[in-house]
DNA sequence: TACTTTTTGTTGTATAAACAACAGAAATGT
DNA sequence: ACATTTCTGTTGTTTATACAACAAAAAGTA
């Protein structure tokens, strides 16, 4: 059983609670009546049709946003880990049914508000509940600004030019040309939503043309 | 030259402003030094690269929120309307430079608000902020809801299947099998991230095969 | 270590889409 | 009303990708 306490100093330390004292933030966590689950690799934390009123705050593993399509393909969104949040958008709009599923590729563990409850009770009146709204907001707008990003990857004509699209996104955000991606090649396939086997033959091409190393899920732009 | 008059009773009722007395809205207005600006038609609005400080909100008009890629090809993201926010992500998400267009598709008339300059005067401090924020989170959701469902639009694998989902999406919005569209057939191709002259042929397949009917910008999806 | 399962890379074939080029329709301007 | 421009639909050809089937490598298990 995962306790609370354990998690603390990272609780403190994420987005969502950025800029609160530790008064503040004990007495939001209680008022959200805070818990803390615990899930193993393949379970569903979040299903399409859910109606989400938690704020869900990964604090161990990774998950991945998914969404099925039609004829039972699998699309990714995105690839969540330490730090994120699930589904935050369908805790802003209310009664509106979740459209992805949220995933988990590892153990995982994560923080759980009852946001609902709180916001009512306390009129949006104290101090920490205006500070996490602001948070909420600049939350949204980084998830915002990577959907968009993502809707760039995916909209590159050719495999060739969604790997390059995204590999550039990628050593751009860890600020180098060689690092490592959370994605195999199934999900990295699912992700780029393009076809895993071509994906890899095209991955090799490049790789014969200079123009990447890789190994296993260690990668580096050329010049 | 338009006067924010004009408009008081379409912002009044406008999302971003939803919950507001008179008093509210009109401090609110000035604090943030509100002013009203027209565009013709193609104007650009917002560039790449741009950073955003202020609230923007549609009066009248269409804008396309637009990406263009490598070799200039272009991405159509979204259509936006009256009443919808252009760029409210960069906003939230401070010194972040803008990764989209906002392009005009007709006359346009827009409400600007200067957010920096009254959140940093009031500190957050007045009821009219709260509210403001409240608003801007609920609608920052929406459009993170919209982002999803447009991936789920383009991460169709063949043409057919990007349109029906389309189709079928716009049909679920409007609430009515038979609906009018705001794309011309070479936007829609931009926006479903496919050739037009292809999706022109595969429109007419659709048509012949009763699935779907459509005129112009009119559709209509039959059983 | 040997065995099983999962992941990744490779190839050939069928298929769907991009592209180019054009014609007709609709909208716009004079 | 006419000319001009923009938009839409149609077709043939080229090209890229999905798909299937398999082999090799890696990871996991007994």
């Amino acid at each position: 059983m995962e306790r609370l306490e354990n998690y603390y100093n990272q609780i403190k330390n994420s987005p969502v609670f950025f800029g609160m004292n530790d008064e503040e933030l004990k007495g939001l966590l209680e008022c959200f009546n805070a818990r803390v689950r615990k899930y193993e690799k393949d379970e569903i934390i979040i299903r399409q049709g859910d109606i989400i009123s938690n704020i869900y705050l990964i604090l161990k593993g990774d998950v991945n946003i998914e969404k099925d399509s039609y004829w039972g393909r699998r699309i990714i969104i995105a690839r969540l880990s330490k730090n994120d949040n699930l589904a935050l958008s369908f805790v802003g709009s209310k009664n509106v049914e979740s459209n992805i599923d949220a995933v988990t590729v590892s153990d995982t563990v994560v923080l759980i508000l009852g946001y609902e409850k709180c916001t009512s009770m306390c009129q949006n009146a104290c101090t920490r509940h205006k500070i996490l709204i602001n948070n909420l907001f600049q939350i949204l707008s980084k998830e915002n600004i990577e959907l968009i990003q993502k809707i760039e990857n995916v909209s590159q004509k050719t495999i060739r030019d969604k790997l390059l699209t995204y590999l550039s996104n990628e050593a751009q955000k860890k600020h180098s040309n060689s690092f490592e991606i959370k994605f195999n090649r199934q999900d990295l396939a699912d992700y780029l939503n393009v076809d895993r086997s071509a994906m890899s033959f095209e991955l090799s091409k490049l790789q014969k043309e200079g123009l990447i190393e890789y190994n296993k899920n260690k990668f580096e732009l050329r010049s």
